[in-house]
RNA sequence: GCUGGCGUAGCUCAGCGGGUAGAGCAGCUGAUUUGUAAUCAGCGGGUCGGGGGUUCAAAUCCCUUCGCCAGCUCCA
């Protein structure tokens, strides 16, 4: 039997030899290493026998498959823990997790933080125990009657909807568990792990079905990168919009006016305007042209686009005289009317209506989260309207106009998705497939013109149309729902809207959302966590405050904070009788990005002494030296210090 | 909406086998005139989220309601 090796050489092993054997004798470093192999691509447990001729490499703990490994192999320890202690609870589903892991329990009473406690250190008792972990195939009967014996309920039906006859399971010491692996070879062998939260969870995803308890943990090969991942959590945790909101008076919400509606505070309108004043000068720069709609209208507008029949539940509805009415849920409606209101000629297409409109929506209490989701909020949406020759520009401007925002505010790196239609069930989607073909080519075309990798995803477009989602990365790595791009083949047809082609004909027009901040709300608790509170110069709601060391100076100090706003920046005064050390702490902790300083020396020589919260003391320079700085950072937009 | 947890001063928190509420910071007043992350002193401040109940007595026990948090489901 011939193996093939990492490193390309061709080996003879006789038949049924174990991959660790096959691993010890490539390299005993790695076979020690070794937690699974991989067979022509395929994850294999690293004691299994190899049958036939194959391509075999080795999965070491610093491997790409390796996390997954380990994570799925802890939550079978946690769930053999759970056994233990509590033989009553049914297990249903535990797999690993882009976070770690969890594992999905059946139990009359709430797992306790206390329970956790104890199944953690039992966990530590089962893992010290270093059980093999052995995989075993069987027909499919045989595991249906163990796990009916146990009472399994959920396992059973989980097996039960397996296709074929034979299913695999995995036993460590007494507990089994119906799975396709691969595992670790031994509990030993499970690395750093901790139990993080619990919280209910649908059977099988479906709201219909019952809530189970669902316990969250997090697992790595070593110590050392759990405490890592502990300290991203706090870092996290720290950047929490949420608290840096209201701590930077940006925002509050208030109970007495109702969850999810955001109160922007002078700090917060700041950074607010300047976010919408920068979006319309760029959109006014690439042809878009600003339009206003109303915040209520006829439901006769909402039945007549769909929405009403959709989303009845999720929007606002009202009666005036009798006659119903909508608080609008979408802008797209509106512009459309805009449109409507005369012919349109191709002449003058593209049409690129933007505004930003503020919509309510009734989002159910349960998803409210900080200026994240919210039931009020502003979008920065824009609609094209365009002829089918048009398209690939129209998407080309979009992407530049994305690409452009997205280093303005220093996501440096994204990931691109295109959503297409499920070639399996055509007859799901609005228009016809020759515009879906055109749509989702020009798409495609206008992602690879701009070099922008991107994941295809079948099935994954809405409805009416295909659409690019943009994910952007904050500074410490997480992502964050960025810009988006969407055909609508819907709603031109179901509101009717035209152009007269050079025919003469009464032909349908292209239809394309987009936004680019998605609502100002979320991009901006997106920008409160990705700058940690601290703004760039340009974004931020103070931009340097000017102190007097003692009341001798208080005059050089509000001259200095003068000249400051007349140059257009926003500067703010500290002449209160103070120690220097506070008013400096005072700002650092608003994260004020310079601090001007006004002392006896400085009023005498006209000059002021600088402190950037990120570099610390500048010493003493010219007013004007540091007043053209500043006026030069927020001209460029400068991000750094 | 669902499951679980949590609501005490503006903020962070203590008090909770029932006996009528406390600290630090912030705020206010005064003293101090100060050189790069907290000057000192004094003072004021709470329907213990709201409502109902049990009890001689409730921040503490029970019910209910509102809000927040984690997650599920949802997100045009």
């Amino acid at each position: 039997m011939r193996v093939t090796l990492p490193d390309g050489a061709v080996r003879v092993f006789p038949k049924g030899v174990t991959f660790e054997a096959i691993a010890e004798a490539f390299d005993p470093a790695v076979a020690r290493q070794a937690i699974a192999a991989l067979v022509d691509g395929v994850e294999r447990d690293i004691y299994l026998p190899l049958h036939a001729d194959a391509r075999v490499a080795f999965i070491t703990p610093d491997s790409p498959q390796a996390l997954e490994i380990y994570r799925h192999t802890t939550s079978h320890l946690l769930a053999h823990a759970v056994k233990d202690l509590f033989p009553e609870v049914k297990i249903g589903v535990g797999p690993a997790t882009e976070e770690g892991f969890f594992y999905d329990f059946e139990r009359e009473a709430p797992f306790t933080a206390e329970d956790l406690e104890r199944i953690e250190a039992r966990m530590r008792e089962i893992k010290a125990r270093d059980f093999p972990i052995r995989r075993i195939e069987q027909p499919k009967a045989e595991a249906l009657e163990y796990f009916n014996t146990l009472g399994d309920n959920l396992k059973v039906e989980l097996v039960a909807d397996k296709g074929g006859e034979v299913v695999s399971c995995y036993r460590q010491d007494r507990f089994m568990d119906f799975c396709t692996g691969p595992h670790l070879p031994s509990t030993g062998r499970i690395g750093a792990f901790k139990l993080l939260s619990v919280a209910g969870a649908y059977w099988k995803g479906s709201e219909q079905n019952q809530q189970l308890q669902r316990i969250y943990g997090t697992a790595f090969p070593r110590e050392d990168q759990l405490a890592q991942h502990l300290k991203l959590l706090e870092e996290a945790k720290k950047r929490d919009h949420r608290k840096l909101g209201p701590a930077l008076d940006l925002f509050s919400i208030e109970e007495t006016a109702g969850p999810g509606l955001i109160f922007w505070h002078p700090n917060g309108t700041v950074v607010r305007q300047i976010l919408e004043d920068f979006w319309k000068e760029e959109h006014r720069r690439r042809g878009y042209q600003l339009v206003t709609t109303p915040h209520i209208a006829r439901d006769e507008l909402w039945r007549l686009s769909g929405h009403l029949d959709y989303y009845k539940d999720n929007m606002y509805t009202f009666a005036i005289e009798e006659a119903g009415y909508v608080i609008k849920p979408m802008n797209c409606p509106g512009h459309s009317l805009i449109y409507k209101s005369r012919l349109r000629s191709y002449r003058e297409l593209p049409i690129r209506y933007a505004e930003l409109g503020t919509v309510y929506r009734n989002e159910r209490s349960g998803v409210l989260h900080g200026m994240m989701r919210v039931r009020g909020f502003t979008q920065d949406d824009a609609h094209i309207y365009c002829t089918r020759e048009q398209i690939l520009d129209e998407i080309l401007g979009v992407l530049d106009l994305v690409i452009a925002f997205l280093r303005a505010f220093g996501y440096e790196r994204y990931e691109v998705d295109l959503s297409v239609r499920d070639p399996a069930h055509p007859g799901r989607y609005a228009g016809d497939a020759s515009g879906w073909e055109m749509a989702e080519g020009a798409l495609t075309r206008a992602l690879e013109a701009r070099s922008l990798r991107f994941t295809r995803r079948e099935g994954e477009a809405v409805f009416y149309g295909p659409k690019i989602d943009v994910r952007m990365f904050d500074a410490i790595g997480r992502p964050w729902q960025g810009p988006t791009v969407q055909f609508d083949f819907n709603l031109p047809r179901r509101l009717g809207i035209h152009y007269i082609a050079a025919d003469s004909s009464a032909t349908p027009v292209v239809m394309v959302h987009r936004a680019i901040y998605g609502s100002l709300e979320r991009f901006m608790g997106a920008l409160v966590e990705h700058y940690a509170g601290a703004f760039p110069l340009w974004l931020a709601p103070v931009q340097a405050v000017a102190m007097s060391i003692t009341d001798r100076t208080r005059e050089h100090a509000r001259r200095i904070r003068d000249a400051m706003r007349e140059a257009g920046l926003r500067c703010d005064l500290d002449d209160r009788n103070e120690k220097i050390g506070a008013k400096i702490r005072d700002a650092q902790i608003m994260k004020v990005p310079f601090m001007l300083i006004a002392g006896d020396r400085e009023a005498q020589a006209g000059t002021v002494a600088v402190r950037s919260r990120k570099e610390g003391d500048l010493g003493p320079m010219p007013v004007e030296a540091i007043r053209d700085r500043m006026v030069t950072m927020q001209r460029e937009r400068v991000l750094g210090p």
